[in-house]
DNA sequence: TATTGTTATACTCTATAACTATA
DNA sequence: TATAGTTATAGAGTATAACAATA
C-alpha cells in the first residue's frame, strides 16, 4: 500500500530537482555557458589537463560529444586542445586562466548556496534531513543499478 | 560561514537530481519516449484535450515546440491533433487510447517508485524530511523567483 | 590489432522571426 | 489588431558508423 503523502513527497523532490536545474541554466546562461559545459569544465578543474577520452567517460557520453564541447570551449576560450605529451594519437584538453576563474565562481556559488539552503536549519533537523536523504540515494542507488543491463 | 557538510548535503541533492533523471529517462527509453513528450503526455492526463497555446504554457516553451512535440506524438500514435471544435484558428490534442494507458501507467510507476523510497523510513523521520524540503523549496523559489527580471 | 579522435550524418529539444488563417 | 499555429532557419547536445593516425 502506497501512502498519498509519500507521493506527495516524491512530487516535491521532482519539484525541487526542477527549480535547481531552471536556476542553475538561467544562471549559466547569463555567463554564456551550458550544463553539459560546465560539466567538462567542472571535472578539468578536479582532474588537471585530461585525454577527451577521460572527459568521455567522466560525463558519461561518447567520444563524438567530447569533439562538440571542446570545440565549442575552446572557441570561447575557457580550455586549449593542445598535443598530448607522450600519445600522439591523443588531444589534451587544459583550462585556460579564464576557465580556471570559472571554475573556481562555480566552486563559490556552490559554497553561497549551501549556506543559503542550510545555514537557517537547526542541527537536529539537519541531522535527520541528512539521513533520510542518504537513504534515498542508497535505494536509487539499487534500483538502477538493477534495471541496468 | 559556510559549514562543510552543508556541501555535502547540497551535493547529495544536486546527485539525487541526477540519479533520478537517469533512472527516468532510461525508463522512458524503454518505452519510446523522452521527457519532453512524456511531459506533454503527462499535462494533457491531467488537463484533458487542450490548445496548443495551452499547452505551451504549461510546458513553459514556445509554440514552434509544442507543434514539434505534437507532431512527434501523434506520429507515434499518443495523441491526436484535430480542429478545435470552437475556434478554427486552434488545434485540440487530445490522448488517444494508447497516449491515456501510458499516462496511467507514468502514475503508476510514480506511486510504485514513493512507496519504494518512503515505506520504510519511520514516520518521525519522514515528518522532518518532509518539512526541511518543503523549507528548502520555498528558499529555492524565493531565490529564483528575485534573479528573474 | 586496439585506441584516439575526427568526419559524416541524423535525431531531439529548443529558440526567433516571418507568415497564414482566423477572431 | 490580436491570436493560433506553421514554415524557415539555427544552435546545442546527443548518438552511430566509418575512417585516419598512432600505439
Amino acid at each position: 500500500m502506497v501512502e498519498p503523502r509519500w507521493e506527495a513527497t516524491l512530487d516535491r523532490i521532482l519539484e525541487l530537482t526542477v527549480v535547481l536545474n531552471r536556476d542553475m541554466t538561467a544562471h549559466l546562461e547569463a555567463i554564456g555557458l551550458t550544463e553539459a559545459r560546465v560539466h567538462l569544465i567542472w571535472e578539468l578543474g578536479r582532474r588537471g589537463p585530461c585525454k577527451q577520452q577521460v572527459l568521455a567517460e567522466a560525463l558519461g557520453v561518447t567520444p563524438r560529444t567530447i569533439t562538440a564541447l571542446v570545440d565549442g570551449l575552446a572557441a570561447t576560450g575557457f580550455v586549449t586542445r593542445e598535443a598530448h605529451p607522450t600519445d600522439r594519437r591523443a588531444a589534451q584538453v587544459t583550462l585556460t586562466a579564464q576557465g580556471t576563474a570559472t571554475a573556481q565562481a562555480l566552486a563559490d556559488d556552490h559554497r553561497r548556496l549551501a549556506g543559503q539552503l542550510f545555514a537557517d536549519v537547526p542541527a537536529d533537523r539537519f541531522e535527520c534531513f541528512d539521513a533520510v536523504l542518504g537513504g534515498l540515494l542508497e535505494k536509487l542507488r539499487r534500483l538502477t543499478a538493477g534495471s541496468r543491463r
